[in-house]
DNA sequence: CAGCATCCGCTTTGATACTG
DNA sequence: CAGTATCAAAGCGGATGCTG
C-alpha cells in the first residue's frame, strides 16, 4: 500500500496493517498461534495465494511476524506473531466489539469458521456466578465443535468437544450467538432452529450483554480555536 | 470494497471500515468534530476528491457520518460522526497507541497537522502531580499552536495560543513529542532543534511514559483442539 | 502436499480538469 | 465550496504452473 505521508500514529498504523487482509492476517495468528501457509488459507477463504504471500512478507519486515522452520517431525514452516504483532490484540478486540451489532446480519455466503466464532465468545462472555460449581457449554455449529468452561469466575474456550457438556447448543451460528448474547430466547433460538440438550439454565451463568449504543456524545477531542 | 464474506465481526468490521482513507475520515471527523468538505481535505492531504466524496457517501449509508445543512449565516454542508461512528473511538485510539513508536521517524515528505498532534498528546499526557496548582504549556509546531493544561489530574488540549503559558515549546514535531514522551531529555531536544521559553519543570508535571513492549505472550487465544 | 511465482482481466485509486 | 468527470496506473482476484 502507499504511504499516506502523514505525521499522525494512525495513519503511520495504517500504513503498516491497513492493507486488505492484512488484518485478518493478523487475526488468524492471533486467534490461532502458529499456523501453517495452508491453515492460513484455510483461515481467509477468497485469499489469492500470490497476496497471502505478500503480506506476509511485508507482516515479516514490518515485524510482526516471524516464520519459524519447525524441526524434523513437522517439517514445515510456522508463521507467528511476534511481541509486537500480539500489541495488536486491543485493535482486534475493539474491533470484534465494534462489529458485533453487524453479526446479527449473516449473509447467506458468509463463510463461518468456529474459531472466529470463539474469539467472539471469549470477548463477550463472562461467569456471573463464581460462587457456583463448574459448568461447560458445547457448542455445535461451524467446521468444529466449541466447549465453554465457566468456573471461579472465568469463561475459557476451547476448539474441542466437550466431554460432559451440562447444556449442548446445535444450529446456525447467528441463533446461536443471539442466544449466547441475549438478544434471543430459547423459545426464538428454537424457532431459528437451534436445538439442545441438557439444562438451559446455564444460559444464565454465562450469557454476554450485548453492548448498548453508548450514547457516545458529539463533543470534539479536542477543542478547536474560536 | 469488496465483502470479505466471512461471518466474523473483524471482518465484517473491516467491510464497512476497511477501505482505504475511511478511518482517516473518521479520525477527523473525531478529532474535529463537524467539518466542511474543504476541513476534511485539508485533514487528508493526498486523497482524490472523488474518493472523499464517494468514502462520504458510504459512511452515511452505513450510517457513521450525518450531514446536516448548516443554517444561514454559515450556509454550508457540515459532516459529523453519528453515535455509531462515535464508537469507534476506542479502536482509534489504541491504533494511535499502537503506531506511536512510528512517530519515531519523520519522514521528510510528512505532512503535519496540529490536530493530529492534539489527538498523541490526549492519549499520551496525564497531569502526574493534581495537587499543584495549574499549569499550561504552549507548544509551536505544526499549522497552529496547541495548548496544554494540567489542572485537578486532567490533562486539557485546545488547538489555539495559551494565555500565559508556564512553558512554551517550539521546534520540529518529532523532537518534542519525544521530549514530551520521555525519550529525549531536555538538551537532546535542543540539539534537534527544539526552542523553550519559561520553566521546564512543567514538563515533570505532564509527561508521558512511552508504552514499551509489554512483553506480550504467545499463547494463542483460544486453545487448538489435540 | 506446502509454499510460493506468473500471468491476465477487472476494479480501485490517484491526478487533474471541470461545474453549479 | 462541494462536489462530478475523465483517464492512466496500481492493486486485486482467479487460474495455473513450478519446485522441494
Amino acid at each position: 500500500m502507499r504511504s499516506y505521508d502523514e505525521y499522525c500514529a494512525i495513519a503511520k498504523s495504517l500504513d503498516v496493517v491497513g492493507d486488505r487482509w492484512t488484518l485478518l492476517i493478523v487475526r488468524e495468528l492471533a486467534l490461532r498461534g502458529g499456523c501453517r501457509y495452508t491453515d492460513l488459507r484455510n483461515g481467509l477463504p477468497g485469499i489469492a495465494t500470490n497476496l497471502l504471500a505478500d503480506r506476509l512478507r511485508e507482516l515479516e519486515q514490518a515485524g510482526l511476524v516471524a516464520r519459524e522452520d519447525a524441526p524434523p517431525p513437522i517439517a514445515t514452516t510456522l508463521f507467528h506473531l511476534t511481541p509486537r504483532g500480539q500489541e495488536l490484540r486491543p485493535v482486534l478486540d475493539d474491533l470484534f466489539r465494534w462489529g458485533l451489532p453487524l453479526m446479527t446480519e449473516q449473509k447467506p455466503d458468509d463463510a463461518v469458521r468456529s474459531h472466529w466464532l470463539a474469539g467472539a465468545l471469549e470477548v463477550m462472555l463472562t461467569d456471573h456466578s463464581p460462587e457456583q460449581p463448574p459448568v461447560a457449554l458445547e457448542v455445535r455449529t461451524g467446521d468444529q465443535p466449541i466447549t465453554v468452561e465457566a468456573a471461579d469466575g472465568d469463561v475459557r474456550i476451547r476448539l474441542s468437544a466437550a466431554e460432559n457438556p451440562d447444556l449442548t447448543l446445535s444450529g446456525d451460528p447467528q441463533p446461536i450467538l443471539g442466544l449466547l448474547f441475549g438478544l434471543r430466547d430459547l423459545e426464538a433460538a428454537q424457532t431459528a432452529g437451534v436445538t439442545y440438550e441438557g439444562d438451559p439454565a446455564v444460559l444464565e451463568r454465562i450469557r454476554g450483554s450485548f453492548p448498548s449504543l453508548s450514547a457516545a456524545d458529539y463533543t470534539p477531542r479536542v477543542s478547536l480555536p474560536s
